[in-house]
DNA sequence: TGTACATCAGTGAACGCGCGTTCACTGATGTAC
DNA sequence: TGTACATCAGTGAACGCGCGTTCACTGATGTAC
């Protein structure tokens, strides 16, 4: 039954893929490695013929779905620079659909306290994409990428992963909300 | 080996204390309830004499982290209000201190993304303990506590539980220490 | 106040179950000649 | 280009282990008279 350099490379990347959404749908605890496989279309036993361990599944998982998430907020901005492409990226994480969509949404927010206890390694992929993040909202508020334009997309970074867990954690579906549009309103305030 | 009714409340208030930490510490789902017993120094068959099941106590464990959060934040701002006492607030939590305390921490920072996938009744006990900590923070920004104070305790709020988070993932001390400064900095100046 | 009985907090063994990981096996793929 | 052999992706059973929960049992506490 073996398979093909390419069937083995792409059944990688969709073990992965699958990993990355499982993983933020419902955490990384609860998340077997069964149920990841199952749900590629694959038995558990062959996992290791990929990974070393669930651990690092999980740092490889993270790094994708944070570089997802970079993608999806450039896009979000749409080459805009400046105002125009802050105000289209907080608009598009700060938004209910985001919020409603755990298994596309951002790492941080879907499984964030999980990072925190992660191996050492995932840890670091996770600081890495943090730090593209700061980043890319630092070129939105000064393109010549000062340490207070990074210094303000930390803070910026820090009030939309909070937005996006508390209104998640939140019941009444009203109440979520008026906790992102608060937010919003004050990220574009500044 | 019956206990009198005074020791059965101590005992069950002892459980919810060491839960309520060790939940904090290591996660809810990563948490056992026979780590919890045991911690508490009791066997883990006699948990339900007190508790129906591990969610009703993580419910009680995060209601009461919460009670004890807003006391501390209470505690911190030492009777001042309004720009001195949010200051001290916002100290307090955006500490190091705090960020490497996790058993003693907010349970938003240490467990939000576990209560996100939580039962309805810990997502309500977490949500009446977020509107009670926007409300303290209200206080401090307007004693009047109108909507727009509100308004903007939410997003200092979201902002607070963000960076911990954050914080607590980036594994280098000084990088982690930063994003708590920045973020610090950016609710001062407000 | 004293006695007889019911209650029930806590113990420790056991339940079924799912976890991460290992392993013998299979057969198609890759490699060496 | 064809053949013989080594490799290894994927299967499915099995490993030991810890989980949440149940239960028979114990003996001190609470209650009724």
């Amino acid at each position: 039954m073996r398979k093909s350099r390419v069937e083995t490379a792409e059944t990688r990347r969709r073990i992965v893929d699958v990993a990355s959404r499982e993983f933020r749908a419902n955490g990384l605890h609860a998340t077997g490695v069964a149920d990841v496989m199952a749900e590629a279309g694959l038995s558990h036993g062959g996992f290791y013929r990929h990974f070393g361990s669930k651990d690092h599944l999980i740092a490889e998982a993270c790094e994708s779905a944070l570089t997802t998430l970079i993608g999806s907020l450039e896009k979000a901005a749409d080459g805009r620079n400046g105002k125009d492409g802050l105000k289209a990226i907080v608009n598009a994480y700060l938004s209910t659909s985001h919020r409603d969509r755990l298994a596309d949404g951002c790492p941080l927010a879907g499984v964030g306290s999980e990072l925190v206890r992660a191996s050492e390694e995932t840890r670091e992929v996770a600081a890495q994409g943090i730090a593209e993040v700061v980043e890319l909202l630092a070129m939105q508020i000064d393109p010549r990428r000062g340490k207070a334009a990074r210094s303000e997309a930390v803070f910026i970074a820090a009030a939309m992963v909070g937005a996006v867990t508390i209104a998640r954690i939140i019941p009444d579906p009203d109440a979520s909300a008026s906790v992102l549009q608060d937010v919003k309103k004050h990220v574009e305030m500044r």
